[in-house]
Order: structure tokens, then sequence, then C-alpha cells
DNA sequence: CTGAAAGCGCTTACAG
DNA sequence: CTGAAAGCGCTTACAG
């Protein structure tokens, strides 16, 4: 059983491959209405699927982005993805995705994989700290945008992102006014921008307040079993702590989960403040207060971003956006 | 900046374009040694990515595989395509992920483009239930496996399934050691033979014990929020419950919230118990029991069984996983 | 309103 | 050991 092709058509029909190519796209203007329907009958009855292959490779344009991530699995990047399929698919792109595990070496190799492959443009959620992968992006004069992450010179790239420092003050004007005084702050992986930036917020605040004590933060890295691993460790420290600010959701799963096992009560005992405002978040018991980052529209908003970016090449444009306290029940 | 092209790199170093493919593709044999050199040096000088789209057309095989599921962001699915991404990209194929939200337009939609677009292969969770979609998938003779979720005649296609009916008796089981009795169970959207078997399975075991009683059953969605609605119109109903069996973990999550809130001890005033094993589900407090479905494994072995398939299209093979009993603290 | 022909960038027999 | 040529299945000027 062969495949069918434009020319199987065009013979049966009696046309050449270039009238029902054109039917096929939309560009009939100059196609008689009756070859038109014949054409598209038998495109029916042929049960006729493109080969877009063969059309990608002429028209150097596959119809197909790639999303570099560091593991779907989280469920922050799902959300993400989610979106970016979305509108992707809306647009009638299809996405490729891949798992960086936040190693350089794998962002590289996919990077030069999904060049090869010909993807019309690669939203890129970086976990390494380090701006030759975009070079390499660059270089291939390849449409791009980064999201949530991004590297050195900002201000040369797409990219959407979140006011994490602001964010952060946030949840501190909040945590500050309940009375808590003695608050720790759980960072991500510091080699990381997002994590300077939430942990610059904490400072900020505690600095405002005349609370500083360097003592009070703790290099996380951004897992749930690093938060437990984490948490662990500060209340074997034994500081006396009115709460913990965890630098996103899943360490603060963690914490909860080791608090709640030694028997402290959220918030009566101690509260907790995340960050991301992951789906789960709201799924625990206590319900996390956290700060939220609006992962759907972000993702949404790179994808359309990179379209546009595919569509018009010059494109060079950062958004940000905005965090939101979301008030629940661990503070 | 033009693309550099096999024709660039062979006309660099004076041969043939047939000549620079063979190194490339290693199938050098017949070359010498000081011409490989010279081409592979060529290569890294010139940045050369090969087009492997322009590959794909001459050899037919695209070395990606698409991946139909209805939700990235329902954590039973992206760990499922965390193992497929995982071989796949151990085995040199990338992987495009499509998102249905059960409609079966969708997936047939999504059928199309993929075997357009030459993907050597389809993993497909299906969410409607339906074989019009398989028979697309086997009227163009793409290989394809089915996971979890399947449709008539699953002899006849490629396949990775768990237990389920012995999965919810094996919770039945410990649930009725435990002395419980009035044991209700919530399914899934019943037009999934998942969910059928798992109701089965709880039939089986509530009439083996004189239990059974069809006032017991609720009809549920398998999502986190129809978990939350469905416990509350359980408890609004006055039945009086020893436990609630739920069709899976999502749906768990919701009934816990709802009975936290209500005031109910877990597993004191009554026993919870979950299917999948999601993990989530060891971060909640109570930690939920729930059987286990070995999601990670089965995805592993769905790709496997694809790139095998992809290999050899006669392969037709049904892979079963048994489940496990997961004690935590919930029962 | 329609067709012939070149081209996209590879791979693969085949010939020498 | 290497090259010339055909072919994969489309699209796109160009000509009429």
């Amino acid at each position: 059983m062969k495949k069918v092709t434009l020319k199987d058509i065009a013979e049966k029909v009696g046309v050449s491959k270039a009238t029902v190519s054109m039917v096929l796209n939309n560009k009939d203007i100059n196609v008689s209405e009756s070859t038109r329907d014949k054409i598209l009958k038998t495109v029916k009855e042929l049960n006729y699927i493109p080969n877009s292959v063969a059309r990608s490779l002429s028209t150097n344009k596959s119809n197909t982005i790639g999303i570099i991530l560091p593991d779907i699995e989280n469920s922050f990047f799902s959300e993400v993805a989610r979106a970016i399929e979305d509108v992707a698919s809306s647009s009638n792109y299809n996405v490729i995705f891949c798992n960086t595990d936040n190693k350089k070496e794998k962002e590289e190799q996919y990077i030069k994989l999904l060049i090869s492959k010909l993807v019309d443009g690669i939203i890129f959620l970086t976990g390494a700290y380090s701006s030759d992968n975009i070079k390499i992006l660059k270089s291939n004069n390849i449409p791009f945008v980064l999201v949530d992450r991004y590297v050195e010179n900002p201000k040369e790239v797409n990219g959407v992102y979140c006011l994490n420092e602001k964010g952060v003050e946030l949840g501190m004007d909040y945590l500050l006014n309940k009375g808590k005084k003695r608050i720790a702050f759980v960072t991500g992986p510091m080699n990381l921008n997002i994590s300077k930036q939430r942990l610059q917020g904490y400072i900020n605040a505690m600095t405002k307040a005349n609370l500083y004590n360097e003592d009070f933060v703790f290099e996380g890295d951004f897992t749930t079993d690093g938060g437990i691993d984490l948490t662990k460790e500060i209340l074997k420290s034994n500081i006396k702590l009115d709460a913990i600010f965890y630098g996103n959701d899943a360490m603060a799963l963690g914490g909860i989960k080791v608090l709640i096992r030694e028997g402290y009560k959220i918030p009566e005992d101690i509260s907790v403040m995340g960050f991301d405002n992951v789906k789960i978040s709201s799924f625990i018991q206590p319900e996390l207060t956290t700060v939220s980052q609006p992962i759907y529209d972000m993702g949404r908003a790179a994808c359309t971003l990179l379209i546009d970016s595919i569509d018009d090449k010059t494109i060079n444009k950062q958004i940000y956006f905005q965090p939101e306290l979301v008030i629940r029940d661990t503070v």
C-alpha cells in the first residue's frame, strides 16, 4: 500500500501537480471552480495526507517549534508547556519538548537537534547559567524567546519574565504586617538569576525593617525533596522562627510536610509562604499562602511572542508580569 | 548569512556530496582516513548543522515520534511523557506532544498532523471511547502503541496497561481487612475502560464480602475539582461511610481536602484510598494510601515497544503491569 | 486558467 | 576509494 502523493491525485484528476498544490494551499485564485471541486473530491476519496516534510524542505518552514525546559514533570513547567502548546496548535504549529535536567550540555545538544529539524523557533527555559547556548541560537539566526530565567543582557533577546524581587517584597510585607519578625528565607540554586532576585526581595524587606540577619538565609534547590531536607536542617539548627519563606512552592510543600510531621501547627506555631502558586498549592491542607506568578499567561505570552518573532525576525521584546499575593491558610 | 549545506563543505574539501554524506552517517567504510579527517575538520570549522528535513525526505524517516495525551498538566500524563522522552532521546528520537482534552476530534486532527509530519510512530493515550482513530492509525500503516486506556480488540494493537481490576481488589482487601464495611467507590468517567475495570474490582470485592450496595457507587470524572464536588455531595447524602475509595489520586486529593475542611479526621473518622500513586500523593498530609501504577515504567515500556515496532512493523504485543498497594496514612 | 521545470538538501544505488 | 545522477514530494516563479 503506497502512500498517495500529490502526483497521484494530479494524475487522477488530469491536471498538474502545481494546480493541485495551489488549491491545497488556498492559493487558488486562478483555478476554476470545477477543477478545484474535482481536486478536493479526489483528495477526500484517496484519503490524501500531504507530506509536510517535503513541504518544509521547499518552503524552509516546518511549522513546528521546540520547547526546552528542565523537567516536564515539574508542574510549573508542565503548565507553561500546556499554555505554549495551546497557542501553538491554534496557530498551526506542533511542539517538540525537551527535558534538560538543568544540564548545559543537554541544552546545547537539543538546540542543535532542533535547528537541524528546521524548527521555526524555540522557547528556552534554561536551567544553566550560561549564555553560550544563547549564542548558538543567535548565530543560527533562529527566533527564540526566554522564559522565566535569563542570563546576561536581557535587552538583547526576546523574553517573558515575572518581577521576582517585587513578588518576594509583596510576600514579606504581608508577613511583616502580620507581626512576623524572625523570618527565614530558603533560596533556589544561587546560580540562577531568579534565585538572586527573590533573595534580593527578601534582603530589601528585612533590611528596611531592620531585621536582616544572614543566618536566616538557607540555600535550597527548588525541589520538594530539597525542601524536606533543608527544613529538617533548619529545625535542627534550633533557630527560633516565626515564619519560613520558601523561594518556590515545591520547596514549601516539602517544608510543610516536615513541619506537620514534627508536630508544628501551621500557621499557629510557624507561618509558611511559598512562591509560584502552582496548582497543587491549593490542593494541600492547609492551603498554601503564596506569591503567584501568572504561569499560564506567561507561557501564552511567550508563544505569542515567538510566533510574532517568527513572522518578523526583527522583534526584540521583553515582557514583565506582575506577581500577586495569594492569601490562604499558612500565614 | 546563508546556511551551510553539504554542498558547501563538499566543495571546500574538494570531494562529492556523496562522500561527505557517507562520513557524516558513519557509512564511511570506503573513505580514506585523510579525506574523512578533512571533512570532519571542515564540518567543525563551518559549524555545519545537517538539514534533517532533507534527510527525512529521502530516508522516509523523521526520527521523531508523537505522543497524544489528554493534558500534559495532569501529573500522571506528565510522568508518562517524561519517561517517553527519556527513552526516545536516548534512541535519538524527538517527541512532539499533543493535548486533546479527551476530545475525539482533536485526537483525529493531531493524528493526521503527525502522519503528515512523517513521525515514525505514535504513542496514544486516548480519552475518547472510540476506535475510529485507531483505524486511521492502522490504515496509514504507522506504528503506534496504546497506553493505559484501550478500546476494542486490544489483542490487535500494541499496548501497555496496568491491571486495574486487580489493583482495586488489592486496595479493597486492605480496607476490608482493616474492618471497613461501608465503603464508597468513586469511579472515573464511565465511558473509559479503565473506569469500568476499576469499578469491577470494587464490585468483585464487595460482592464477595457480601457488602455490595449500588448506592455506594458514585460516578466521578478523574479530576480534583470533580473529587471536591462529588465528596460534598456524598457528605450531603448522609450515608454513613467507613471509607471512600477514589478511582484515582486526583479525585482523592480533592476528597481529602473537603473531608478535612468539614472537620473529619483521616483516618480516624473516615479512611481514604486512592489509585495511581501520583507524586503529589506523598506530598500531602496525611500522606495518601493508594494503589500504585508504575507510571514511569509504563511510559518507558511504551516507548521501547514503539521503537521496536518502528524497527520491525510486525510486532504486536500487550504488556501488563502489576499494581501495588502503597500503605501510608489515610487508612 | 493551467503546465513544465527548477529547486529545496539530503541519500542511495550504480559505475568506475 | 570516489563521483555523477536520480530521487524523495513538495512549492514557486515563469511562461503561455
